[in-house]
Order: structure tokens, then C-alpha cells, then sequence
DNA sequence: ATGGCAATGTTTCATTGA
């Protein structure tokens, strides 16, 4: 099973690269974050035609999730936003593929560290904590994906003096992660040796990505049952070229 | 040196992202 996620930074725009990278890579399963569509305006008919099934929660504008299934995965349970946290933004969606939970979130990005929306963050963090928890204690092979908007380790900025404090970057988000690790969830992409400095968001400023001055903040975590499984994991930066990217590149983790 | 780019709707700018 080949399961990717992926920061579309609008479904519209992206959808011609996505339906040329679904033709390419061929996923099992593919959580989009950043599709900025109602979900009326879906383009269920255009994935249908290219092989897959969309679970969708979508606004306007901002946010909006979905989890793509290719072929005739069984799909069952799908779920929309976090238990306990009232919130009119679409940041979560999980569904149950082939028996295994696929929880796929787009993580508040915080805006800075002395601003409303890192506060708003990290209630938001506190809130998925408990419902990863919960889905944890029902589903033994769970993966935790999405552009989690949190980068946890030194070696996953380009330039970690000038990150330090800052948003994405400081230390309660990395705390954040770090209690996602000890609920008992594994950081695919290091379960492997990996190229030093690889990233998975590049400014669209400032030439960031031809410089590679970048962040890994798109990831896909793990339970220990899934992770024995787990054969590879790795982001695909080619994406990141080209006419019309987004400036998130998919992150894609192998499954024996 | 706090800018730079991209997408969206409220569109000819303001807001947001990370």
C-alpha cells in the first residue's frame, strides 16, 4: 500500500498537476490538505474518471481536507473535525481504508508566536491530541498524516538559528509533536536513512526553493503496528518544479 | 534590509499562508 499526503494550496489550481501525479505514482490512498473548495464544488467526477474515491470536507476559501482511495478500497467510518473542539474551520478528516485509520489534518499554521492564531493552534494541537488518543485505543494500525505546520527537529529547517522561537518552529509546537510521538506514533520518514536537508515546504519568495531553504512540515506519523510494516518514506521534491506548483511537496510512505 | 510570491474573493486591493 502506497499512502501520500499532500498540500495542494488550492484543489482548483492543482488539480491538473494532482490528476498528472495520481497518473504517475499510482497511491493507494492520498490526504489533500488546502483544497479551498466547498464541497459541492468537489471535482468528484474528474478523480472518479482517474480511478479514485474522495472523501471530502471543504470551505471557501481557507482550510478544507479529503482523503482519496484508489480503486475499490473499502472505506468506512468517515469522520469530520475533532471530538470536543467546536470549530467552523475544515482542518480534519479520517476514514477507515482497508482497516487501516487514516487521519489526515491540516494543522492552524500560527500565524506568530504572540498572535491569536498560535493560540488558537496550539487549543487546536491540545484537541487532536485527545482525539488521537481515542482513535489510537480503537484502531491498531492508524497513520496520523497532513501538513501538521510543525517542523520537530533542528535537521527539519534550513537554518535552524534563524527558526528558533518562531513560529512552526518553537518550542511548545515541537512539544506538540513530541507528545503526538509519545502517544505512540512514529515519524515514517525517520524510520530511514535520509538526504540531509530535505524539506517539504518551500516559500514561493525569496528563490527558497531553488536555494533549498526549506521546512519539513508535512508528515505522516505512524502507530507501532503500521510502522513494522512500513518499508519506505520519502518527499517527493520534483513536484515542487515546474508550471503552477504548490509550495508543499507530497510526502509518501510504503506499506509491506 | 521584515521585502519577496501565490491564491482567493470582498477583486484593481486586503487577507492569509508558513
Amino acid at each position: 500500500m502506497k499512502l501520500a499526503t499532500w498540500n495542494v494550496n488550492s484543489l482548483n489550481v492543482r488539480l491538473p498537476r494532482l490528476l498528472a501525479w495520481l497518473a504517475g505514482h499510482a497511491p493507494d490512498v492520498v490526504c489533500l490538505q488546502e483544497t479551498k473548495l466547498e464541497d459541492a464544488r468537489f471535482p468528484h467526477r474528474e478523480l472518479e474518471d482517474a480511478g479514485y474515491a474522495a472523501q471530502a470536507s471543504g470551505q471557501k476559501t481557507y482550510n478544507g481536507v479529503a482523503i482519496l482511495t484508489r480503486g475499490e478500497r473499502v472505506v468506512t467510518d468517515v469522520s469530520v473535525g475533532l471530538r470536543g473542539f467546536d470549530d467552523d474551520q475544515k482542518r480534519l478528516i479520517a476514514a477507515t481504508v482497508d482497516g487501516v485509520r487514516v487521519v489526515c489534518a491540516y494543522v492552524p499554521n500560527g500565524q506568530s508566536v504572540d498572535s491569536d492564531k498560535y493560540a488558537y493552534k496550539l487549543r487546536w494541537c491540545e484537541a487532536a491530541t485527545a482525539t488521537l488518543r481515542d482513535e489510537l485505543a480503537r484502531h491498531r494500525e492508524l497513520a496520523f498524516c497532513g501538513d501538521l505546520n510543525i517542523a520537530p527537529e533542528e535537521r527539519d529547517v534550513h537554518d535552524p538559528a534563524a527558526w528558533e522561537g518562531q513560529v512552526l518552529f518553537s518550542a511548545p509546537e515541537r512539544e506538540v509533536f513530541a507528545r503526538w510521538v509519545a502517544l505512540g506514533l512514529e515519524d515514517s520518514f525517520r524510520l530511514f536513512d535520509q538526504p540531509p536537508k530535505t524539506f517539504s515546504w518551500w516559500d514561493y519568495r525569496m528563490l527558497a526553493f531553488p536555494k533549498n531553504r526549506g521546512l519539513r512540515i508535512d508528515h505522516i506519523l505512524v502507530s507501532r503496528a503500521l510502522a513494522s510494516r512500513c518499508r519506505a518514506c520519502t518527499i517527493d521534491r520534483g513536484e515542487r518544479k515546474g508550471e503552477k506548483p504548490s509550495d508543499h511537496a507530497p510526502v509518501i510512505a510504503e506499506f509491506a
